[in-house]
Parts: C-alpha cells; sequence; structure tokens
DNA sequence: GTCTATAACCGGATAGAC
DNA sequence: GTCTATCCGGTTATAGAC
C-alpha cells in the first residue's frame, strides 16, 4: 500500500517535471504557466505546487541535468588537448556547446541566480557543492597543461578562470548576434590574451603589476 | 482653468513620485507594490496607472534622482583631482557615496535589471539616457588628468572605464562586509592596478599584448 | 480632452477540505 | 496526495466626472 503510493507519487512528480521541461522547451519560460504544466500533466495546479514549491523550482531541476552533461562532455576534452589555451577554450567551449539550445531558460534562471539573496547565486556557499568541482575542473585544465606557470599565480589561477569562465557566460546571456558569435570571438580573443598575461606573468617587467595583483586577490579573500 | 488643471496634475504626479521612492527606501522594490503607492499617495491605483504606465517607470525615475545626486558630487571630485587615479577613484567613491543608502533597492532592482531582456538593464537603449553620459564622465575624468596615454588607447578609456565601474557596483551588490570595507579596498587596489596597466601600455614591450587588446575590442563592438 | 475611480484580468502562489 | 477556492500584485479596460 505504501509502496504503491509511493511509486505512485513519484510517477506523478516525473511526470509533472517531464512535462515543465517540454513546456519550457517548447514555449519558452515566461511563456509557460504554472497552470499549462498542470493542465498538460492532467493534474490540479494545486498539486502541482505541492510537488514543486515555485516555479523556480521547476527550472533548477533542468539546469542540474544540464550540469551533468557538460562535465562528461569536458572530460572528453581534458583527454585530448595538451596547451593550456586549447584546454581553457575547450572546456568552455564544451560548457557553452550543452547550454546552446536552451538560452531562453538560461537567461530567465541568471534572474534568479543573479539575486545576492538568493541562495543559488554563483558565489553562496550553497551552490559550493556545484561551484568547487568546477573550479577542481579549471584545475585539471592547468595541470594538465604543458605551460609553466609562477607558482604564486598558479595557485590563484583555477579561482580566476572559474571567474573568467563566469564573465564568458554574463557576456553569453547579454550576445544577440547570431548564433553567439561575438561570444566565440570573445572567447577566442580574450583567452589568447589572458594566456598569453599569464605567460608575460613571469617576466621581470611585469613583476611589480603581478605582486600587486596577487596581494589584491590575497587582501580581498574571505 | 486649464493653468489649475495642470498644476493640479503635476502636484498629483510628484506627489505619486515622491511617495513611490519613500516606499522604496523603506520597503525595498519587490515589497513596495502599486496599490500602496497609490494608498499612501491618497490616489486610485487606476490614476497612479495614469501617471506612470508601469513600476518599471518609477525605477526609472528613481535612477535619474540618483544620478542626478552622483554627477553633481562629482564635478567637485573632479575640478580638485589632477591625476588619473584620484579622479578615477574619486568619482566612483562619489557615485557610491550617493548610492549607499539606497542598497537594499539597489540589490532588489539587480534581480530585474541584471535581465537582459528587461529595459532597465545597464547595456539596454532603454537606458541609454544614462550610460552616454557617464561614458562621458569618465572621459572628463581622463581628459582631466595629468596622464598621457597612447591614443589608441585612449580611445576605448572612456568606455572601459565605464565598464570597471559596474564590476565595483556588482561587487558591491554582493559585499557583506561591514560599511562594505571589502568594496573600498578592491577599488583602491584595482585602481591602482588599471591606472599602472594604462602606464606600461605605452611600453614597447608590452605593445603586442596591447595591440590584441585593441583589436579584441574592435572586432566585438557591435 | 484632462483627469479619476472602480472593476476586472492574468498568472504565481497558498489554504484547507476530502 | 489531490483538489477547489482563493489570495496577491502587476496591469488593463472602462465608465464617467470635470
Amino acid at each position: 500500500m505504501l509502496a504503491t503510493k509511493t511509486i505512485k507519487s513519484e510517477q506523478t512528480k516525473a511526470n509533472i517535471l517531464q512535462t515543465a521541461l517540454r513546456l519550457f522547451r517548447e514555449r519558452g519560460y515566461e511563456e509557460t504557466t504554472m497552470r499549462a504544466v498542470a493542465d498538460e500533466a492532467g493534474v490540479s495546479l494545486g498539486n502541482t505546487y505541492y510537488y514543486f514549491k515555485s516555479k523556480d523550482e521547476l527550472v533548477h531541476h533542468f539546469y542540474a541535468h544540464i550540469q551533468a552533461q557538460a562535465f562528461a562532455s569536458c572530460d572528453g576534452v581534458l583527454s585530448v588537448e595538451t596547451t593550456l589555451r586549447a584546454r581553457l577554450v575547450g572546456v568552455i567551449r564544451a560548457q557553452l556547446a550543452v547550454a546552446l539550445p536552451y538560452k531562453a531558460i538560461f537567461v530567465s534562471l541568471f534572474r534568479i541566480a543573479a539575486d545576492p539573496r538568493n541562495e543559488l547565486n554563483p558565489f553562496h556557499e550553497k551552490t559550493a557543492y556545484l561551484r568547487n568541482p568546477c573550479i577542481a575542473l579549471y584545475d585539471q585544465v592547468i595541470a594538465g597543461g604543458n605551460e609553466k606557470v609562477p607558482a604564486d599565480v598558479r595557485n590563484e589561477l583555477p579561482y580566476l578562470f572559474f571567474l573568467y569562465h563566469l564573465g564568458i557566460i554574463l557576456f553569453w546571456l547579454y550576445d544577440q548576434s547570431p548564433n553567439y558569435v561575438r561570444t566565440f570571438r570573445l572567447l577566442e580573443l580574450s583567452s589568447e590574451l589572458i594566456v598569453n598575461l599569464v605567460k608575460l606573468s613571469a617576466n621581470p617587467l611585469l613583476r611589480p603589476l603581478r605582486q600587486s595583483a596577487l596581494t589584491m586577490l590575497a587582501k580581498l579573500r574571505v
């Protein structure tokens, strides 16, 4: 009896989620009303809210799904590329590629995740489980590359690459160009700049600049 | 007769706006309902919409109000400071000082203004009336400073400073430290870094890096 | 033709009955 | 677990007063 009920509830929940994801895809996020999700899933509005306490929560399930795909795709890149730049660009490209078909939904999600008070923002402790693997990914990016990086810079780089990757995503969200050519252009050009800057950071001429940059990062660390 | 009516309507409009700004301050943006604005102003909901066709429009007035104050404050800075760094830091400090008492409102607005599709976002054409004077301000910052800047860099710098200033504000929105000490620390340290980078940009050794940076900016220009 | 007020719509979210 | 009924707030329609 209990088992039957549990199974049924899981089916209902899965049904609602699948319906919602389909409608998000077909109509976009804002155009998908909770009433429409309930109707199409063949349940009541109240029941939909019983399983998902907000419309946002439906989007977060979708987001988690995409994340898993993206990380799998990055593994492929890291096992092939050997230069720092190719690995960095490859990983970001792989993540973008997975997200690309769902841009409209990511834009909507950003609205929630950008809120500093929202526990889903990319710097909140509650999203550390998402952020830390991502930083670890950029550590792998550097570790497997064949460039030498000064030790002090090397320490900060994974987190800086994580920030860089957030920046690219931010740009993408605002990018209105066809096929997001501007985003990919930015990625190509800025990654070259960044990798060159990393290489140059070992140069004595840039030592004072490098020192004050590292000091700044140290002082801002929480 | 006509004049009387016009005057009365202007008073009504001003009354609604002042009430809205007060409530935004007291309760925040999302917590301020249009019904509350109407109630507190002693007019009907319909009348509020007669004068302001959306809640966003009230926000535009709020922005304009703050910017006018901020610019006045910046004038003082620009007539006193002579070095590029002091002018840059002074102008950003002045703007932050004006915005400081309204942080709660800015945070709640950010959730809306961060949305690329929302007309309140800082890159939207509907906010050009705020953005362009701001870029012009940073042009003044550079023009009145006694540092020499290579002409090609000089061209891009006002917009880059505008982006930098948005970055500082973004950091501020997330900053939970008492009196926003982290934001001011970031401002001090990063501005020094940036001004040093601008000075170094004239150095022949950095010419390739500078060139590719400028090329990137040119290619990304819409 | 300028202004004000009331009622209603829409969609996200909740309460409480069964 | 599921429903119906309802709230809530942004927005609109409309009717009419001056």
